[in-house]
Order: C-alpha cells, then structure tokens, then sequence
DNA sequence: GATTGTTTTGACCGATCGGTCAACAATGTT
DNA sequence: AACATTGTTGACCGATCGGTCAAAACAATC
C-alpha cells in the first residue's frame, strides 16, 4: 500500500465515518440513547444496517464516540481566565461563546441534553470529575473577582449553571422557542438580540459595570 | 350496583391508575417516548403489561395524559397579574414557583423535557396556540412596568425565557448539578441558596429596586 | 345460585430490536 | 495472474417491541 492509496483509503474510510456520525446524531438528539434504532441511523445515512456496524462495531461504541466527540468541541471555553482577567468580559465571552457552540452544534448539544435527561449512564465519571474539577477552578477565580470588588458576592457555582441553561435553552428547547415566537427558526437578528439581553442582565443582575467592549 | 360501591371501585379504579401514572411518568421521563417501553412501565408499576394496557387503552393515550396532566399544573403560575402590579414582587413569586413546581414534580417536568426535545411532537399545537398567547399577553404587562420606569426596557420573551429556563435546570439537568456538586440530592439549604441568587441576579439585572419582600 | 358485567393475566401475534455471519465485490500486494 | 486484505450487504438469530385475545377470577344483581 502506498502513501498515496493509504491516504486515499483512510480519507474514505473517515468521509464515510462521518456521514454515519453526522446521521447518528441526529437520531440519538431526538430520541436518546434507547429510542434510537440502528436502522434508523442507516435510513438517515443512506448504508445498510450492517455497514454501520462494520464501522462503529456496536450501538454503544457509535453513541460514546459522539459523546466524546461534543464534549472535545467545548474544551476552549474559559480556559484562560485569572484572577486579573476584566469579569465583564469574560463573562460577555462566555455568553457568546456558549450561545454560538449551541448554534453550531445543535444536534450535538441535544444529544448530551438527553443523555444527561437519562441520568448520564455513560457521562457520571466525566461529570463528577473533570467537569467537576473545572467547575470549581473557575469558581476560585470568580470568588476572587468578587473579592476585589469587581463583581457582587455571588456563588460561582449559581453563577455558571445560570449561564449554561440559559444559553443552552435556544437550542435544546428551540421546538418551544420557535412554536411560541412563530418563527420557522432563530434569526441572527432573534441570536444578537438575546446575547445582548442575557450580557445586561447577567452582568447588571452580578453588579458587573459595563466595560466598553461590553456596553450597547 | 350502590352508590357506596360504585365509589369504592373508582377509587381503586383511581388509585390502581395513578399507581400506573406514576410509574409510566418515571419510565418516559427517563428515556423518552419511543425509549421507554410497555414492559418497563408495567415492571415499575408492578403489574403485568396487559394490565397497563386494559387500563389506559395505548402507549400513546397514556404518554398524551400524562403530558397533559403536567400541563395542568402548570396553569395557576403567573395568572393574575396587571400593569399596576409590582414587578419585583411578581417576578419573584414567579421564580420561587417555578422552581418549586420542578422540585415538586421532577418526572413530569423531564418528561415535558424529553418531548420538547424529541421536536413536541405530541405538544406542537399547545406550544403554537395556547402557550404563545399566554407569552404574548405576559409580555404586554411586562412592556407596561418598562414604560412605567419600574424596570429596564428588556424584551419580555427573553425574560420569560430566562425565568425558564434557570428554574428547569435544576431539575432536567439534576444528574449533571448533583455530579458537579457531589452530592446525591439538592439539599434545602442549595435550593433556597439558588432562589436567592436568581431573585438576586434578575431583579436587578432588569433595573428592578428590590421592594421590601424581595430583599436579602 | 344462576346470571351478568368487570378485572386480571398468560399466551400469543407480526414487527422490529441489536448484532452475527457468510458470500461476494473490490482493492492492494507480489 | 495469483493471492491476501478490506469493504459491502442480504439473510438470519434470539430477544423484545406494542398490542390482541380468550379463559379464568372476581364482583354485583336478581
């Protein structure tokens, strides 16, 4: 086998994978890990059932694989935060960043939303360990902030989940959103206008005073 | 038959219901709709399947009662009020209910969850008809109190939103809040905590003086 | 105590579940 | 051209799915 053909063979093999991923997120978004059938990620990939197991191997390894796959995707966000850094800032970015992963990843997003709606069979170790951990180095750094005077004496730990359900709640909840506002979907308009609400408020309700990349 | 007895079979009529209720709500909740099964529900419920299925006539009958008995206790929040109402007051009582209703009854409000994010497609009409009007005529009130000055000039959707989803979170997403915190369960003193940051970072987020009630 | 109506439940139905396998096609190596 | 490896897929497996049904158990009325 040459180079050639070996980067031929694997760059099908993963145009392939990804086509069975892409389709199995959809089906496992909507109806969770046990409502989904195989046969229907099949239907949605356009391949026979059997193909889909030759290359994920079984129901389980497909279904860990996109989890691990969302959970690399948040992995930038708020990693480089100290206590020097300006909490209107970062949290604005925080806002922005989180609203547009749901965005960009709604299917992603869904699918965690209903293996955490499950009980998270297969994500208890990641939650009560490295989620944990980085749960509670920020909120040092958040305390710290409010030490200084920078921000009000709010719990850290409030203060993040906040930010996640709020945010998260456009695209795990856009059935609702979109049947109440009468909106097939979201328009960047809707998306710009809701980032500015959640940052004053958050930010205001945090006794955060606007800084100037953060005013409107 | 008497009137004595005809009372008493449809209490055990009742009570053998709601012992099927209540198991199907825990079975759904968990796995969704098409991830739950009969079987499951009648081994919850302790009772042979052909049972749950002489009572309740269809899978389906009994996912749509349940839904529709979650969406009736639902109704009582936010009902009365007006534009001479106090804002701070109103929001408060409406986050304290909020997150006492999905403390109160956890399965319904994950198995309201799970079919939002299956795409509602049992509660499509609810959300596009009843639930929109009932946004649409909070929202004028809420546009009232900003042209009042007795509170910034926020989008009242995004506020409705907010309260929702801060409130929900805590039940839909318990697994990952209890992995995070470790600990097994919310204790009160978390919640009251949570309420208190909410009420805190709201109200005042929205330019809302806290009024005598609502103070810390 | 015979009759009528209601619950209860095991047995069963066709369909679908996740997964295996063998036959075959395609491709690479020598 | 011969051989080895990898990819493809229909047929099939036992288990389980939602749902039906009839026979037995139970209760109420006459």
């Amino acid at each position: 086998m040459t180079a050639d053909t070996a980067n031929q063979e694997n760059a099908s093999r993963d145009r392939i994978e990804q086509t069975i991923l892409s389709a199995a997120e959809q089906v496992f978004s909507q109806h969770g890990y046990r409502g989904a059938s195989l046969q229907a990620i099949a239907d949605q990939a356009k391949l026979p059932k059997a193909n889909i197991l030759y290359y994920m191997g079984s129901k389980q390894a497909l279904y860990v694989r996109l989890l691990n796959r969302m959970m690399n995707r948040w992995n930038a966000v708020l990693e480089d935060i100290t206590e020097d850094s300006d909490p209107g800032q970062v949290l604005s970015d925080f806002i922005r960043t989180k609203m547009m992963l749901g965005q960009r990843y709604p299917e992603g997003s869904k699918l965690f939303a209903a293996e955490i709606l499950a009980g998270a069979p297969f994500l208890k170790e990641y939650l009560a360990g490295e989620l944990k951990e980085w749960v509670a180095s920020r909120a040092v750094i958040i305390r710290q902030w409010s030490q200084q005077g920078k921000m009000d004496d709010v719990d850290p730990r409030w203060l993040i989940f906040l930010i996640w359900s709020a945010t998260q709640h456009y695209t795990e909840y856009s059935a609702q959103v979109t049947g109440i506002l009468g909106e097939e979907a979201l328009s960047e308009a809707d998306l710009a206008s809701i980032c500015q609400f959640l940052e004053h408020v958050i930010l205001k309700g945090c006794g955060i005073t606007s800084s100037n990349a953060t005013s409107h």
